[in-house]
DNA sequence: AATGAATGAGCCTTCATTCAT
DNA sequence: CATGAATGAAGGCTCATTCAT
């Protein structure tokens, strides 16, 4: 009986990863116009009714995309590897690791601003909200633990950090929708500038 | 007959700027998604119809909104003084000057995302995107101006304001969403110290 | 399982089928004016959208109504009985076979002119339109036949069926705005008259 | 004072023609559903509501506009000229001369169409029906009289020119809806023959 | 678990016509 | 005569969601 049980939800995550991936097919192809309900039960295989089987709205399906996406980053963030064992190293690094994911995966980053924007308060539970944030986080440690091991104090850290992530935050937004072309910059130009300084900043220290 | 006629297209005029007023209250109690043309021109005191006497769409209505929005904002630089004739003084005030419009109204922040991401090409001409474009231009022109008088080349000038640029939307963009407490940092702090970075950079020059 | 899907599939045609009535119904009493997709839901006892779920577009549905038309069309000339085996008797039976049709049914004969003035790209896709081309083609094919019986070449065949088409729908256009009053003139006897002409030059052949 | 009172009338006149004028532009080359009073009214220069100072309502425009097409209609008929004085050749003439004149000008034909199918009762007063029908008339009587002449008695005239009249608006409509390419035959070659058939037999008369 | 019909509310837009000015 | 704002009704269509089966 119990065997049967967990064969059953097993093959339940199963399916429902089968929505989120035509979740996530539609989203990436159509953009978020396109990304109606039946559009990706259509896709997944699926009429419009089923998915509400394994997703309680629309909004829940965005929030599991969005978490998928931060699994992305962090392992993005995972996956970028220091030249050496320097703190300044790591910290530029893993920087560019999280820019990177953004700069050159323009969904996750209109996956991201949805979030911020357009996820209506029931799909976003506030539980939700918490796991979303704290991978968030997660994915900027590794810079801050660098700023950290390179003698900041842990609220110079934290600062520098969240100043950095806006920089960057602001230079991805001003790319992806075509304003810096109008300032005649580049984006991964201009966070590379930013990095050096505050890697100087860092040395000087 | 021609006094009649200015009565009239004056009379035109206010009332084209009473469907833009409940435009912008429409939009700034219920965002985006409650800003249809039908509850605009409930809001208004119109039928949905006698919208279109005055606006060629909806995207049309944005489109002036977001334009206003702009002249706000140039006022609003305008208005920031600096304390003494020094460039440094005056890359302050007028940084400030745009940063604190957009923290302080969050909705023009709203407007100004909006532009960006969900102005359909049909109420944004190819006209009134180049308008919009320089006259967000024309906001951060001061402080490019003053970064020149402050001794960077043109090149310079461009850059440093562009990043300047970036950081202050990042930093909004955090806080707007509430993301930045994550951090326990606040953006005002934040732009601030910037800004000093940047100033003592300038006067290092 | 079989089963269950194939009683749903006859509901689902049963139900599409009262959409395809209700619409009937309102083409016939209001003409094309009144037709609107809310006049059609109402009569179908559905909500607007409902109907959605069984055509794609008004067009589609205009399109639906005229192939039924024509396969009532090509069941009267099928129903057309000569009185004997003479292609002569054949040819008339099935000349009065198509005429008295729309004669009797003037009806049919605005779903007629609306194909061929209203209907939408999008309603009539060209595959619907080959069909509908095709089966105006079939009912006229016995009288085509007859004239080849009755010894006339393919060429001539074609010619005289074509004109004797013609000649009828121009009667039953004359009846069935009443201009044919102003002839003080019978379409039926015009045509029986056509008929009798054509006939004769047969015989002589 | 009258002579005033026939000055402005006269202006009056000239200012409807005006909107006919634009009314018939805007026809032509938009089709019957391009053609709204607002369309009209831009052409003509005035603005939606000065229309109803020269037209009840929309349909009358149609109204005027489908006199003036029978005027047309009967230049044409006037112009074409036989070759010699025989009745076979005046019939011949001036059958062509009203089935070229839709022929070569479907917009006429559309007029004639929809004048048939689309004059609401309150733009066709019995008046202007009544008129429209006796200029129509007008235009098939010298077919008429030249059957008169070539010796068949009145009735058998009447029939005989209705039957024409209807042969070539059968034809007409076919071509006019492409529907005759399906049947390979062209109408302007079918109505020759079938002309040539009546001369023949009037020639046997 | 899945269907898919159906809802109900909503969307933007167009139109002929009216009427105070 | 002319304006042009405004009406009111309607247009086709889309969508997330529900629910009986």
């Amino acid at each position: 009986m119990e065997a049967r049980l967990l064969r059953q939800q097993a093959l339940s995550q199963t399916r429902r990863a089968l929505v989120l991936d035509a979740a996530r097919a539609v989203f990436e192809e159509q953009g978020i116009e396109g990304a109606s309900i039946r559009e990706i039960a259509k896709r997944a295989g699926y009429t419009p009714g089923a998915i509400y089987s394994y997703f309680d709205s629309k909004e829940a399906i965005y929030g599991a995309l969005l978490a998928e996406s931060l699994d992305r980053l962090n392992a993005a963030v995972d996956r970028a590897q220091p030249e050496d064992a320097n703190p300044a190293s790591r910290l530029k690094a893993k920087a560019l690791g999280w820019f990177g994911f953004y700069a050159e995966n323009p969904r996750e980053l209109d996956l991201g601003f949805y979030l911020v924007h357009g996820l209506a308060p029931r799909g976003l539970t506030s539980d939700l909200n918490q796991r979303l944030n704290a991978r968030l986080h997660e994915a900027l440690q590794p810079c801050e633990r660098a700023l950290l091991a390179a003698g900041l104090d842990a609220q110079g850290a934290e600062r520098e950090n969240t100043a950095l992530f806006a920089h960057g935050v602001g230079l991805l937004l001003l790319q992806h929708t075509g304003r810096i072309r109008m300032f005649r910059q580049d984006a991964k130009a201009l966070f590379d500038h930013y990095l050096s300084g505050l890697l100087a900043r860092i040395a000087r220290h």
